[in-house]
RNA sequence: GGUCCCGUAGUGCAGUCUGGAGUGCACGCCGCCCUGUCAAGGCGGAGGUCGCGAGUUCAAAUCUCGUCGGGACCGCCA
């Protein structure tokens, strides 16, 4: 139908008899007899020149017929990249008419309100944005695969009708018609499969595996979403994490032409001590420092009582920051858990020789205390001290939420710092209800070999052999090594206080094929549309996916989910329920 | 379940604080003019349930309450 895509065109093609085909992207009539047509298709705009009585207007798609042509002296257009030619002597056929298009297809649709551009989003896939950011998740998966591949893993598709299990996220379900009352679960993830094929002597596999999980939506998260799953046998941490570096650092390669660094690692503890976050953004410097023992004799009440103190020195940043502001700095820290927040500003030398700290709670501190704070922060006037005292989880945390919001670029700005977050804490916090450790990652999971003496005497001292991928602050995925040995899985189940036939009832049919002899084995799965959101410089994953959904997980261009017909209904034995008041 | 922000023509906005006739801008759309434009230009025109519903008022886009929709976040996401 066409001998040419319309972006392709340039002076080489000079002469050529060509014929193109796509969206009009804009008229302009000049007289009766010459008007200018800009056609647009995926690889670009081509200007066509043809009589003003052809009647094509904005979006009709059309195939246009003509010469290649080198532009007469200063009518080039330098910002197109066909701008040196034209196509003349231009015969036009629409192939289908269009009505005006809701909302401008160029870049001014940035701006316009997300739900039109959802309801209308076969449109919004014509812009050159969303064309951009398909083909940047189509090369990024083509490139996982292929280094996936590369590595000797193997591509299995895993069901997505499954049982529900009782464990993680909240399901979508499927009514049986053939069980009626009994239904399926959609997978949250291809967790129980994976170890499976480990058993099944696949030895590594791989899959970009659709996952779907009913909670809500955010920027980055979404009903349905992509992972990269991916299991190995007969590894160890190590072998995991470079497959998986492998695949990221190729992935980033692929889209902007620059291979990353290696990725660095960081323990979990570490990570919570020094950045205040189990995902820290390490393209800003800005770290936690330490001031518990600053403060070990303090008689400042809001101190004395603490289990850990730390600050942030927010460099030169006093004189941005007013009392409204830091009010509203420390409405923050408390929504994180914190009961309060200090800050100094500091000021010049005083009369003693050191800087004099400006604060409400300045008076309450000691000569020693305020001369042993400067020093550790290295304090120097117009500097903003922010200090938290808490639980050591709580002080970490809410530091890592304020060093977030005083120095944090947006997540889509280069550059890009992959990290690797290993050893997390193999139980973290405990269940209200049976008063047992609850797993930090999943029942599975590994511990760290030198804990294993300690699961039983200090649990919550006990690392796990799982591991954590971060992106610029944002975390990509996780993964560990599984329990493969039984009486070591009794040990971590006798800890969550599930008994035998508890286990036996919940995960049976999971355990059971390891009585068969399973190999040691671990994996990982990492979200490919925040991967992919990060590298197209975006903030919110529905930029780079064609259907997404709003917050409310209604689809306005579809409608769903629809009410069904009541006949459906009892072929399924379902029964709907009057809206709970 | 919660906190905060937003809703005015097809689209993006101003107007809302301090109530006074849908007052207005840009783009788009329709018509006419125009022989080198490229976000073409000129002239003219059409287009409004100010999200919806109550309330206050002589009078509500504007104030109050409720509600719907959207967004960011908390909870949730092993």
């Amino acid at each position: 139908m066409r001998t040419h895509l319309c972006g392709e065109l340039d002076e080489s093609n000079v002469g050529e008899q060509v014929t193109v085909a796509g969206w009009v992207n804009r008229r302009r009539e000049h007289s009766q007899h010459l008007a200018f047509v800009d056609l647009r298709d995926h690889s670009g705009i081509v200007q066509c020149v043809v009589d003003n009585t052809v009647d094509v207007r904005s979006e009709y798609v059309v195939k246009v017929s003509g010469t290649v042509t080198r532009r007469p002296e200063g009518t080039a257009n330098e910002s197109l990249a066909t701008g040196q030619i034209e196509i003349t002597e231009a015969t036009v056929e629409v192939l289908s008419a269009a009505e005006p298009p809701p909302f401008p297809l160029d870049e001014r649709a940035d701006e316009v309100d997300e739900m039109v551009r959802l309801r209308y989003r076969y449109l919004d896939l014509r812009r050159e944005r969303m064309q951009r950011n398909l083909r940047i998740h189509s090369q990024v998966n083509a490139a996982i695969r292929a280094a996936m591949v590369r590595q000797g893993f193997v591509e299995v598709e895993t069901p997505m009708l499954m049982p529900t299990t009782p464990e993680g996220a909240r399901e979508f379900v499927v009514p049986s018609r053939q069980q009626p009352g009994s239904f399926y679960a959609l997978p949250q993830s291809p967790q129980l499969y994976k170890q499976l094929l480990m058993v099944g002597g696949l030895d590594r596999y791989f899959q970009i595996a659709r996952c779907l999980r009913d909670e809500d939506l955010r920027a980055d998260r979404q009903y349905e979403f992509m992972q990269l799953d991916m299991e190995m046998s007969f590894v160890d941490v190590d072998d995991v994490l470079a497959a998986v570096e492998e695949s990221v650092l190729d992935a980033a390669e692929a889209v902007t032409g620059v291979r990353p660094d290696a990725v660095p690692r960081i323990a979990w503890h570490d990570a919570m001590n020094r950045f205040g976050t189990d995902k820290p953004d390490l393209r800003f410097e800005l770290e936690l420092i330490e001031l518990t023992d600053v403060f070990a004799e303090t008689e400042f009440k809001a101190f004395a009582s603490a289990g850990a103190i730390k600050g942030l020195n927010a460099r030169g940043a006093a004189a941005d920051w007013g009392r409204n502001k830091l009010d509203g700095l420390t409405d923050t820290a408390k929504s994180f858990g914190a009961k309060g927040m200090v800050w100094m500003k500091v000021g010049a030398e005083g009369d003693d020789g050191v800087l004099v700290l400006d604060s409400p709670v300045a008076k309450f501190l000691s000569d020693t205390e305020r001369k042993s704070l400067v020093e550790r922060t290295a304090a120097e006037p117009g500097d903003l001290l922010l200090l938290i005292a808490d639980e050591w989880h709580t002080t970490c945390e809410v530091l890592g939420e304020l060093r977030n919001r005083l120095g944090r670029p947006p997540v889509n700005e280069g550059p890009y710092r992959y990290l690797w977050v290993v050893d997390f804490p193999m139980f973290v916090g405990v269940d209200d209800a049976t008063g047992r450790p609850k797993p930090g990652h999943h029942p599975f999971c590994h511990p760290h070999p030198e804990d294993i003496p300690k699961l039983e005497s200090d649990p919550m001292s006990v690392r796990a052999w799982a591991y954590d991928l971060v992106l610029n602050g944002w975390e990509l995925g996780s993964g560990s090594i599984r329990i493969h040995d039984r009486e070591l899985q009794k040990r971590v189940f006798a800890v969550l206080g599930v008994e035998d036939d508890e286990a036996e009832a919940r995960f049976g049919f999971f355990l059971n094929p390891f009585r068969y002899g399973a190999p040691p084995h671990g994996g990982f799965a990492y979200g490919m549309e925040r991967l992919v959101a990060i590298l197209a410089g975006e903030e919110n994953i529905r930029e780079i996916i064609a259907f997404p959904k709003p917050q409310s997980g209604l689809d306005p261009m579809t409608g769903a989910p629809t009410e069904i017909d009541p006949d459906q209904l009892a072929e399924l034995g379902v029964r709907v329920l009057p809206p709970i008041e």
